[in-house]
DNA sequence: CTACCGTTGTACAACGTTGCAAACATCGTT
DNA sequence: AACGATGTTTGCAACGTTGTACAACGGTAG
């Protein structure tokens, strides 16, 4: 069916080693047979068995991209940047599906995937320090979104603490005074936890008060949960005038709640998302938004990964922090 | 580094085949044998070596999903379903951008990413019908939208011209008489002109005239691409009350548009968008769209390419038509 | 003319897995 | 005691590739 470098040989009338030679630009090749070779190749339309291939030198090229869902936006926008930045070096990403489920997540990035892929790229959400740990130390692993405690594993994050302070001052320096987050909870991710406190320390810096009746709790990150946060904080808090959100996908929701509450963007609240999708461009208004270098976190990350996949060796963890800023638009007063 | 089936072999003191025999569930293994085996694998952390299994086998359990681009929000959402339905199988799913140009497209299509997978369910933008039809040959091939003209090719689409055609008549039916169109232009795709003809037909069957001057053009489905359609349509036929949208995205853009333009909507004018993304929920006002039934999609296209890759002889082009249905939302009066 | 060299091509083994067919063990039957 | 029948395990070969080692070749220097 397939053709395979014997029937190369066969039909050029040489060994399989010459063709193998030849398909990966050993030196010492005659010109004369190498273009021979090249033509009877491109003629059969002969492609080198990738299975094989790994089997043989142990890499296959590919990596593995373990995310909780692909549809959210900013998973989306980052996929198209890590597939982008991994074909540049000449590798396939291949997405993972996580559902930020805990034993998916331990497969998906012990990458295990059955031998398949040569290192794993992960956004964990369930995943336990532990969890990361143990298959970091076997697996090239990079992860995405916030360093877990003392955990030795390469780390590719914004500064959630200092851009949710600076989304926060924001708000404080257009004269919001009664500043409401949403994205709080029981069981607040780390990243939350990082986000929760910039919001607390641009406060403090400000001299206003902590007041938990102005957290908006919310379980998952989408906008669903964002306008159900929003609906119940303009129950306990009409006063509320401005509002952080963890991501732009709760901010969408709270938008809709404060529409549908009849409030005015800026005018009444003002509101600040993060993780600047595309969609914050055509939201009404559009939405302010903390927006990450999308593309320096995809290739901080894949070159972390490459360095891990080729340096076998022990390696100290490294940390990138790529550039953010925000993104002032009408839903601040842009 | 890795365990492997001799490893474990060696270990629990049985033959190799032994252990390929528990892996593989073969009915013919003492019951203590099996027990015995299973818990060294365990102990060892086993797991089989994809790429080598694949070379025995002739199969990856792979399979390529190729798109123009991941982040937009449709595909999204497909590539979730497609994903979930592709797990319930056994496959796993590798996502391909294409970026919409040709070359790629054949490169993915022709599942071939070197023999790596072993189907490919394709969304094409730029490929050929001659393309389609040589890939499709050799290679276990699903396209995903309009069938070209033809072609010999399973396909899952879904009634663009009928879809079309109800979303225009919704507008027509509340009361709405000039009604624009956008995402035509000379490089209408395929999927481009039925919904086009669907539009037509509803104006006609209604007995309004087709007027070019109605035609927003539109080279990409993005937002942007909406949005500056839009504002052209509005400069010269300010007249406008209804406008079907070819994609939700072109209907957000195109409600920018409309709301920098002064037009209240519905009031003034009345937007259908195309897909039912997520983002139609939230959008000021939500978003009345065709609304297909995506994980249908999905699952008939994952099904349509298991067939292909079990059965191996020629057989019959198939075309299914997942459901869809017209969800109205404030956009259109809700 | 021989010895040596560099260049070019080849043979063989191995990566980890599974299909096939044969070997082995156990047991009941003749 | 020999013989199938049945159930269980194993050895071998092969999938397509590449690394290693070596053979063949032509040319050059002694």
């Amino acid at each position: 069916m397939a053709v395979s470098l014997k029937d190369v040989a066969q039909a050029a009338g040489v060994s399989i080693k010459t063709v193998s030679n030849v398909v990966n630009d050993y030196p010492f090749v005659s010109d004369e047979t190498r273009s021979r070779v090249q033509s009877v190749i491109s003629q059969m339309g002969y492609r080198p068995n990738l299975s094989a291939r790994r089997l043989r030198k142990g890499r296959s090229g590919l990596i593995a991209l373990s995310l909780p869902e692909i549809a959210a936006p900013y998973f989306a926008e980052l996929a198209d940047q890590v597939v982008a930045a991994a074909e540049k070096r000449g590798l396939t990403v291949l997405i993972d599906k996580t559902g930020g489920q805990r034993g998916h997540e331990q497969i998906a990035a012990s990458g295990i995937r059955d031998n398949l892929v040569d290192g794993t790229i992960a956004s964990p959400l369930a995943m336990t320090a532990r969890d990361v740990e143990t298959l970091g130390r076997t697996h090239p692993l990079v992860l995405l979104g916030e360093r877990l405690a003392h955990v030795a594993v390469d780390h590719v994050a914004i500064d959630s603490v200092g851009a949710a302070r600076a989304a926060t001052k924001h708000l404080i320096d257009i004269g919001r005074r009664v500043i409401a987050v949403i994205g709080t909870g029981d069981q607040i991710s780390k990243t939350g936890r990082l986000r929760l406190h910039g919001y607390e320390e641009a406060l403090a810096d400000a001299g206003l008060p902590q007041d938990p009746s102005l957290h908006g709790d919310a379980v998952w990150f989408h906008r669903p949960d964002g306008y159900a946060a929003m609906r119940r904080l303009l129950i306990h808090r009409p006063d509320i005038d401005g509002v952080f959100c963890f991501n732009d996908l709760l901010a969408i929701g709270a938008l809709r709640a404060l529409r549908e509450g009849g409030r005015r963007v800026p005018e009444d609240v003002a509101i600040v998302g993060f993780d600047d999708v595309e969609e914050c461009l055509y939201t009404s208004p559009p939405l302010t938004s903390v927006s990450p270098d999308k593309r320096a976190v995809a290739e901080s990350a894949v070159e972390l990964l490459v360095q891990r996949m080729e340096d076998t060796g022990p390696m100290q963890p490294r940390e990138v922090f790529p550039p953010y800023r925000l993104v002032i638009r009408e839903s601040t007063g842009g």
